[in-house]
DNA sequence: GAGGGTAACGCAAACGTTGTCGTGTTGAAA
DNA sequence: TTTCAACACGACAACGTTTGCGTTACCCTC
């Protein structure tokens, strides 16, 4: 085994300083071009490579983002972390990452841990318990201590920082304007507790299209999931007492969900009921029928935070300035809403 | 806006040294209790936090594990990354995500990245083009450096070092019996190329069940895939020319993508075509109909992958015995599968 | 031969931490 | 009064890098 060669045993072999061997090999003018070929053909030898703890100690840099996100077992996560991923890889940037598992302590431990000097910055997305509680002192500290941080998704205005999202009011308010556009009268609603800032959106998204049209919005036709476990009879109870022509679901789960107890209960999809998800994932394209949904590019969105980030990170005067970044989103037409 | 509190500037504004301000944190008998005391009223008013990189350097550890995976959009591999930090976290390790997009280049390139000071250790699956080449010098590499590296799925028998996988073979073997015993003559295989290790074994299982029962192994039955974009007419010639009445498939993909071809073609999923998948992922629980898959533990998987890692870095003596965990895996019935 | 310029290299500091060892002061025992 | 232990603390090295600056030795010029 052998084990890793550092500058020190490079000089010590070559009987010459650490300083000479370190400016050899970053191609100093200082040093003569006979040693400077000794030292690189011995260090390309050896493997030589800069140890980037070291680096990162003596830069105060140590080229790492951390994610924070509520879990990873979640398509769109999955991709926001694959965009943030490949756009720090080709920056030289490595990415750690933390769940919260919609924990408000984890999500404080895990920021306080990466805070002292494992990342230069953070990208994440609050989770339930922090959304619900309100409190972001964690994220203040970090950004007090000179980190910054990219919020997206499920973000506060509470905390002054960089942040990306979709336009959810105008994505939902869109997909219901694309039912009521097909002349569906009783569009329902399936979506989060209030506190979860994107369903809180998306349902005034809905509210709103509802409105324009001089449609009722009645609260009957709206359904508040907690806890997608316990969600089934509050689902069947709305298709069985208000018999709704469509449904807007503020996320695949709930569409699917709908779709499923809908089809159990002899309800046809799309021929009797139109559901519209959000989240284009994995549900969406492979369930029977495949659903129409609001595309959220969770790439994009993943690669503009890193990019903001990154940005931000190796400007060296501070910005004060900060913005807030708006991912577009499309609707993709699939089988479950009726063409007529 | 308040940087980070240093040892340094504690001494400083305390006036004693920089070894009482440690040693007083690290409550040493050495210091007097009144100094211990007010180095520590100060220490928690300031919320000093020792830097992870200074002591990284020191202890030439820095808690610290990598992971390299195939792709993160992958409800397998997230939920390995997911069981994988759980365990991490609990032992206070951290983890880094690198993702080879399958590339060969880039898992080596992200290896060494972090094999110089990043990481303590590595928990990996290899990209399909390392298991074509077959070429494992950059793990030989860092194992040699002395870091131990724990592989896990997609693994290879060339190198010598810790593995969790599951039971592919005996899985596959298990589910091909499970649609014999129900009577079904012709088993049809939907399965990867033959470099795809687990591909292979599964490839393994189903035909060594169909000998055991003493029914005919045929090419025809056999679709191998190696892209799922164009795999359409390959299993829709199968479904024509061979009509199947049952059909494992080595992942949850395919299985899903032979249902919605088999519907589309006018085939009823269970009544005229059963289907059997493998990894109980989102696609299998929520497709219509169901699909009853062979479940292979994730959260398990990641988190022995990350126990044995960790107790390997924890063992101050080298152990060269290296170990191969098997997970276990079960079948999921559910509607692919009729029920006679 | 004295002075100055220059090429080529080494020293040392710095990043933040820990731990070994050395050092000064105090008190008590001989 | 001398000696010695105990106590409380500081100096310093080390981890591996980078870099500004000091230090040689040599050569050229006048």
């Amino acid at each position: 085994m052998k084990r890793k060669v550092t500058l020190k045993q490079i000089a010590r072999e070559l009987d010459v300083s650490i300083s000479t061997v370190s400016k050899s090999l970053r191609n100093s003018p200082e040093i003569s071009e006979d040693t400077k070929l000794k030292v690189q053909a011995f260090a390309k030898l050896y493997n030589y490579r800069p140890n980037n703890i070291a680096l990162s100690l003596k830069n105060k840099k140590t080229k790492t983002i951390g994610i924070i996100i509520p879990e990873i077992v979640h398509h769109f996560f999955a991709t926001v972390i694959s965009g943030i991923e490949q756009v720090a890889n080709e920056n030289g940037y490595n990415v750690i990452v933390c769940l919260s598992n919609e924990s408000f302590d984890k999500e404080v431990i895990n920021m306080e841990m990466l805070a002292t000097g494992s990342t230069d910055g953070f990208i994440m997305s609050l989770s339930k318990e922090t959304q619900q509680k309100k409190d972001f002192h964690h994220i203040e500290e970090v950004i007090n201590q000179g980190m910054p941080v990219v919020m997206f998704d499920r973000i506060t205005n509470d905390v002054l920082c960089d942040k990306v999202i979709i336009d959810d009011q105008r994505a939902a308010y869109e997909a219901v304007d694309f039912l009521i556009a097909k002349q569906f009268k009783n569009v329902a609603l399936v979506t989060t507790v209030d506190y979860v800032s994107v369903g809180k959106l998306r349902t005034d998204g809905y509210v709103n299209a509802l409105r324009d049209h001089d449609l009722p919005v009645e609260d009957d036709m709206i359904v508040k999931i907690e806890d997608i476990e316990n969600c089934a009879s509050k689902i069947e109870k709305l298709l069985l007492e208000k018999k709704p022509d469509a449904i807007f679901a503020v996320n695949e789960l709930f569409a699917v969900t709908s779709i499923k107890l809908a089809t159990k209960m002899g309800i046809r999809v799309p021929e009797d009921l139109s559901v519209i998800g959000f989240t284009d994932g994995i549900i969406s394209q492979f369930s029977s029928p495949s659903i129409t949904t609001v595309s959220q590019n969770g790439i994009k969105m993943g690669g503009r935070a890193a990019q903001m980030l990154i940005d931000r990170l190796e400007l060296e005067e501070e910005n004060e300035q900060y913005t807030t970044e708006l991912i577009e989103t499309h609707l993709v037409e699939r089988e479950s809403t009726s063409t007529l």
